[in-house]
DNA sequence: AGATACGCCGAAAACGTTTTCGTGTTGAAA
DNA sequence: TTTCAACACGAAAACGTTTTCGGCGTATCT
């Protein structure tokens, strides 16, 4: 078990003095090419590698970008996280993942985790209970510390930084919109509590959209389910009642737990029922009949949200921050047609 | 901005030495009460917290897990990092996460940057590149360096180290005599190329449950598929040769493309073609039928993983490392059965 | 009174780097 | 021969901690 080299070893073996080294592997002119090529030999042969801990501690940078969402088992995430990897390690980061697990507790403990210097900034998109909580303390805590982050997704407007999001209303808007040209009339929206800030500007959408093609809201074709069962029991009694034609789910389990209520209840999707979900995951493609979609594109949004982090740290390096201007980008959405539509 | 506050600018502030401040606020009974309230009350005054990085140069520890998996958007890798979290958590540990994407040389990097001290340990499942390469000499490079690395899910028996897996033969056995007991006869089995570990024991598995129960191996009923397109295309082969009435697929993917293949061709899941798949996930929860399937806990692998590197860590602090014995954990699986099966 | 003990605190080393500055040697120009 | 620049290298500080050791002042014991 040979532990790693350090530059001290080096040192001592090759009977120079450590700074000798440092300069040597660092192709510094002011060694003479004799000493400079001896060390670079002896440190090839014993595998060299400068302690990243050591480097960021004097560089007061640790090339570490720090994520924290509320779950990873989620398709959307994943894709973010995947996003997100892919754009630091082209520009040498590395990336550590943490899970709020949709608690406010366990975000701001992971938060204060990696601010004390294990990070050089955060991506994140917050927990449901924060956003219900609307306590957002730990966030400027960080913020105020001159840590730059970044929000994705669930966001909030109390908080001043660089953001990126999908535009939910117009999304639900152009969703509710195509529903509307194919035909439908009676349209159901399927959507979470409105503390979560992307389920109120999917309801605004869906207003909109009705609005617009003058059809009246009826307020009880919009159902705020807290879980699939709920979720099938409200829509289990539209269907009942003959109420709907088409319907928005603002996930996927709800699309496709609303698909197999009417499936059991003998109604045709499409024909009867047609159906469009947002976020599009692994669940739309593969369900029978495939789920039309909004896409969000997760991958883009974590790359987005990366680029920009790097940008900010980068910047910071330079000084010239007097651009303190934060800026929100919005990543464009597309609507998938699939077989649940006609 | 007000930057992080550190220990010497207490000092200076207190008009105290480093090492007073230090002792102070670890309750050191070098300290008299006085100073020690002091210094406590205008530590957490300014939100004092010690620095990461600085303690990991001196412990030389981090007190954090290297993460290596093939892709993240993959439900089964999800699950083990959850599960890896909620344990590396729990004892006070973060998670680092690195992507593969199934190639070689993203591993080795990944490795490499990780390993020079930014991490305690690892936790990795192997890239195809690498299981088909057979190279592992970065892995080795790791653990000769007293690293400990604990593999998961797709391991080598090239490497010594901790290891965590399902019993995949086994597993694959019970499928396949399920399938029997339910009456088919004409089985086949939907793999991936050999050289992926799980691919190679899946298929023993297969072969022995055929063996015991008197059915002569058909190797025209043994599909090795690169991607979907071509799991359905020699699936449809077979279909319409009548040549199967069950099927075990090695993911969940080729399970429901064989599944919409069959319904394509009017062919009754699960009435003329049982199916069942490897791999539990969300997909085969909402697929149409949902499908049986062997589930393979990723959420325990994670945990499991997680539990044994960590021992592993706390045991080499108290140096008592003379206990060089690895282990293979196997994580039990469980048939779930759904509709896809009767 | 002198020796001893103890309470309280600071200096310094250590972790592994990078970088600035200083210093000794050499050779050439004056 | 003196002066000076160029060259090659080393010492030391710095990043932020923890911890060992030593020291000083006061109180206690003989």
């Amino acid at each position: 078990m040979k532990r790693k080299v350090t530059l001290k070893q080096i040192a001592k073996e090759l009977d120079v003095s450590i700074s000798t080294v440092s300069k040597s592997l660092r192709d510094s002119p002011e060694i003479s090419e004799e000493t400079r090529l001896k060390v670079q030999a002896f440190a090839k042969l014993y595998n060299y590698k400068p302690n990243n801990i050591a480097l960021s501690l004097k560089n007061r940078k640790t090339k570490t970008i720090g994520v924290i969402i509320p779950e990873i088992v989620h398709h959307f995430f994943s894709t973010v996280i995947s996003g997100v990897e892919s754009v630091a390690n082209e520009y040498g980061y590395s990336v550590v993942v943490c899970l709020s697990n949709e608690s406010f507790d366990k975000e701001v403990i992971n938060m204060e985790m990696l601010a004390n210097g294990s990070i050089d900034g955060f991506i994140m998109s917050l927990s449901k209970e924060t956003q219900f909580k609307k306590d957002f303390h730990h966030i400027n805590e960080v913020i105020s510390q001159g840590m730059p982050v970044v929000m994705f997704d669930r966001i909030t407007n109390e908080i001043f930084c660089d953001k990126v999001i999908i535009d939910d209303k117009q999304a639900a808007y152009e969703a509710v919109s195509y529903l509307i040209e194919k035909g439908r009339k009676q349209i159901a929206l399927v959507t979470t509590a409105d503390y979560v800030s992307v389920g109120k500007l999917r309801t605004d959408g869906y207003m909109k959209a009705l609005a617009d093609h003058d059809i009246a809201v009826n307020e009880k074709l919009i159902i705020r389910a807290d879980d699939e069962i709920q979720c099938k029991q409200e829509v289990q009694k539209l269907l009942e009642q003959g109420a709907i034609d088409g319907v928005l789910a603002v996930n996927e389990l709800y699309a496709v737990t609303i698909i197999k209520t009417a499936n059991k209840m003998q109604i045709a999707v499409p024909e009867q029922l047609a159906v469009i979900a947002f976020t599009d995951g692994i669940i739309s493609q593969y369900a029978t009949p495939t789920i039309t979609t909004v896409s969000q594109n997760g991958i883009k949004m974590g790359q987005t949200a990366a680029k920009m982090l790097i940008d900010r740290l980068e910047e910071e390096e330079t000084e010239y921050s007097t651009a303190e201007q934060y800026t929100t980008e919005v990543i464009e959405t597309n609507l998938i047609i699939r077989d649940s539509t006609n």
